[in-house]
DNA sequence: TCCATTTTTTCATTGAGTGAAACGTCGTTT
DNA sequence: AAACGACGTTTCACTCAATGAAAAAATGGA
């Protein structure tokens, strides 16, 4: 059964919206998210009214400080979030290369925390980024351990190649993936970008299930030879700690 | 008139009441916000569908990471943020002391920005924390430079007592605010923390309005004598520039 | 096991939310 | 300076989405 109430929902596009457009007026905000002018005033108006949304003088709308207020008491209430802090900058302290925390929502992935090397050589995981669940260290990790449903939406749909060496063959990732569940960690070489690799690992919960997957992302030259396994080594036992830290007890799930 | 439509008003609450008591039911977020149960069922529904809050196993609920990256662009998207972070750091590294960048919301003020100083001598203004518009140096900052209906309604409301030193006579509150306006900064002592002290100036925009104020808070101890004059002359050039970073053109706006 | 509590589901009713269209305002063009 | 166009704001009558209440199901503790 749904029990979606619609202005909500559309309430929370706009937001979505006006979180890739900022700057955007109501005519622009109608068209990208399907709902009518009307409708587009009226909730810019209930969200500026609470400080969720900033109406600039020029009439264009921006996300407001309400916003960053409760995104900030959301980053301070999780318990994931919380207790990886001390693991992601372990790591990266060791290794001095990109260390991503990451979770998947629907058919996304997103980074919730990272620590990102100085000598930004194009960093591609900004924080906050989503991307695809079929390509990435991270991103596979996820998908390989997500609910079938969703491991078959994927499947079936359209795989976006980013590079050469981006899967985009439904058999050859299922098989990728079958690798990864039984490996417990995955290498994945410049699937998203050329020339970067990166190894990750999943994170469980008291529940068992996969709630996210910590990466190393670094250029290829770095990971190469003894370095990979090296790597692998530091993440499997963080990721494998933490879930101890969040009261896994050893009985993963497997995906339904 | 008033286009405000109730639902999201009542959604938007829902966050609100999560922010301050995450973990908590259906039943109790009912009563804490005054929807029905059905209301709050079908509320916290809407937004778990879209990952702004999440159900844990024992159906408690939390903000959710969609909230969480939402709230991360609407910080990468404010202009005043962006333009402000290098002059924080810049007092930060100036003084060693807690610096904040405020801003106000009805009649509260919440710290938007913040360098705290490392030997953690109790922070009284954490991150995101927000706080009277009675007390403080920021905070009277901002409330001098309000609309005179905020002002007015600050005045004739309750004026919470912190300490001895809290303002709490309005009349007295009123000529405090009217030398603010005259003087361009303001010494706050101990009205909100016995042992605590604050320089604060304000920042205007390129319409001439005071949209934050930059307040350094310091121990009682150390801000004595010739130190005082110091760390004003630091935070009113600091906040002069800013102001010009975001297009002030040297034509203050007097509070309507 | 039963009981108490909380969550989830159902359903009839109605007013909140809606779309369309009119209106006002601002900036630009001719 | 007048006319135009684009966009934001306001109005209004209608209707279906949201609602409250109450039943059903699930949960957890005694």
């Amino acid at each position: 059964m749904d029990y979606t109430i619609s202005s909500i929902d559309r309430a929370l596009r706009m937001l979505q919206a006006l979180s890739d457009l900022p700057g955007s007026g109501v005519t622009e905000l109608a068209q990208r998210t399907g709902c009518t002018k009307s409708q587009t005033f009226r909730i810019l108006y209930t969200l500026e009214a609470r400080g969720y949304v900033t109406k600039d003088s020029d009439r264009s709308y921006r996300l407001g400080f309400q916003t960053m207020l409760l995104g900030d008491q959301a980053r301070r209430q999780s318990p994931l979030i919380a207790a990886a802090e001390p693991y992601i900058n372990n790591i990266y302290e060791r290794i001095q290369q990109n260390v991503l925390l990451i979770v998947r929502h629907e058919l996304r992935t997103a980074c919730v925390l990272l620590r990102a090397s100085p000598d930004r050589d194009q960093i591609y995981a900004e924080f906050g980024r989503t991307g695809p669940l079929h390509a990435g260290g991270g991103p596979k990790i996820m998908l390989a351990n997500a609910p079938r449903d969703i491991q078959d939406t994927v499947l079936t749909g359209e795989l976006t190649r980013y590079t050469d060496k981006t899967i985009c063959d439904p058999d050859q990732l299922r098989e990728v993936l079958e690798k990864i569940r039984r490996d417990g960690w995955h290498l994945s070489e410049g699937e998203l970008d050329e020339d970067k690799r990166s190894v990750a690992a999943p994170v469980r919960d008291a529940s068992g299930e996969v709630v996210a997957a910590i990466s190393v992302t670094t250029p290829e030259s770095y990971m190469q030879g003894d370095r990979i396994a090296e790597v692998r080594d530091i993440v499997v036992q963080s990721t494998e700690r933490l879930s101890v830290a969040l009261g896994y007890r050893g009985t993963p799930v497997v995906p339904a």
